[in-house]
DNA sequence: TCATATATGACAGGATGCTGTCAATTCTAC
DNA sequence: GTAGAATTGACAGCATCCTGTCATATATGA
C-alpha cells in the first residue's frame, strides 16, 4: 500500500472520528439530561456498574482513558448530587472507593431504558457485522496508541 | 439481527469512538503545538485549505461539524495571531470571509511534514481497505445522525 | 413593498477535557 | 529498614466544546 495513500486514510478517519464524536456526545447529553445527568457523568456511573466493584477515581480514569483530574471533578459533583458515596479503601487510605448508591443504580436503569428507545428508533441500514468491524479498526488503532505513546 | 445485539454494537462503537477521540486529540495537540497551533485551530486552518476559498464563520462551523460559536472564538484568536484575516463579503455585509494569509500557509505547510512523519512512525498492520471500510461506516453513522435529528 | 423567518456575528456563562504542582500514601530496590 | 520512585487526590488555570440571548443582515412570501 502506497505510504501516501495509507496516510491520507488514517487522516481522513481522524477528522470523521471527531465529527461524528460531536454527534454522538449531543445525544449522549440529550439523553442523559432526562435522567438528571450528563453525558460525562453518564459514562462515569456505567464505568462503575460495568466494573461490578466500587474503584478509586484514578482506576476510573485509566478505564475511561481520561486523565486523573478530568474524572476526579466529575466524580465529586456525582458524589455531591448523591449518585456515588466514597467508601474507605482497606488497600490505600487516600484512595478513597467510589460505589454507585441506589440513586445512581436508579439513574443508570433510567439511562438504559432511554438508550433502549433511541437506538431502536434509529433506523438504520448498518449490519451489525459492519459495526463490529469498524469497532474493530478503532481498537486496533487506540491500542496502537497506547502502546506507541505516538 | 436481534434487536438487543443490534443497540449493543452501537453503544460499544460510541464508547470506542470516544476513548479513541482523546488519544487523536493528544496527538494532534502535540504536532500543532510544534507550528505554534492547537487541535482546534489546525482543523480551522486545514478546513479553510480544504475548502480553496475564502469562507464565512458560519461555513466553516458547518464543514466541521460544530456549534458556529464554537468556530467563532477559535477564529477570532487565528486572526489576532495572524493566521487568517477577515476580507468583506459582498454577498453579505456582517458575514466577513476568513481567508488564510501566508502565515497560515506556511503553518499548514509544516502540519503536513510532521503529520507525514508521524503517519511514517506509527508501524501498524491496518490495511488501507480496512481503515476505508471503517471510515465508511462511521460516515454513515454520522449522516443518519444528522438528518435523523436523534 | 413590507412583515416575518432565517442566518450571522457578538457576547456571556457553563461543562468538561487538558496540564502543572503539591502533599500524602504506597511500592520498590537496595 | 530505608531512600527514592510511583501513585493518588486536591487545587488551580487554560482550551474548547456547548447553550442561550441579542442585534444586524439577508431571504422569503403575502
Amino acid at each position: 500500500m502506497p505510504r501516501a495513500t495509507r496516510n491520507e486514510a488514517l487522516s481522513d478517519m481522524s477528522l470523521e472520528v471527531f465529527r461524528l464524536t460531536a454527534r454522538l456526545n449531543n445525544v449522549a447529553e440529550r439523553l442523559s439530561r432526562q435522567a438528571g445527568l450528563s453525558s460525562a457523568r453518564w459514562q462515569v456511573l456505567g464505568t462503575l456498574d460495568n466494573a461490578g466493584e466500587a474503584l478509586p477515581v484514578a482506576e476510573i480514569a485509566r478505564r475511561m482513558g481520561l486523565q486523573r483530574q478530568s474524572v476526579q471533578r466529575t466524580t465529586d459533583t456525582l458524589e455531591e448530587e448523591g449518585f456515588l458515596t466514597f467508601a474507605p479503601n482497606p488497600r490505600h487510605r487516600r484512595a478513597k472507593l467510589a460505589e454507585l448508591t441506589s440513586k445512581g443504580h436508579d439513574a443508570l436503569g433510567r439511562m438504559r431504558e432511554l438508550r433502549e428507545a433511541w437506538a431502536d428508533s434509529l433506523k438504520h441500514e448498518l449490519s451489525l457485522k459492519e459495526l463490529q468491524q469498524a469497532t474493530s479498526t478503532l481498537v486496533q488503532l487506540r491500542e496502537l496508541l497506547d502502546n506507541n505513546e505516538n
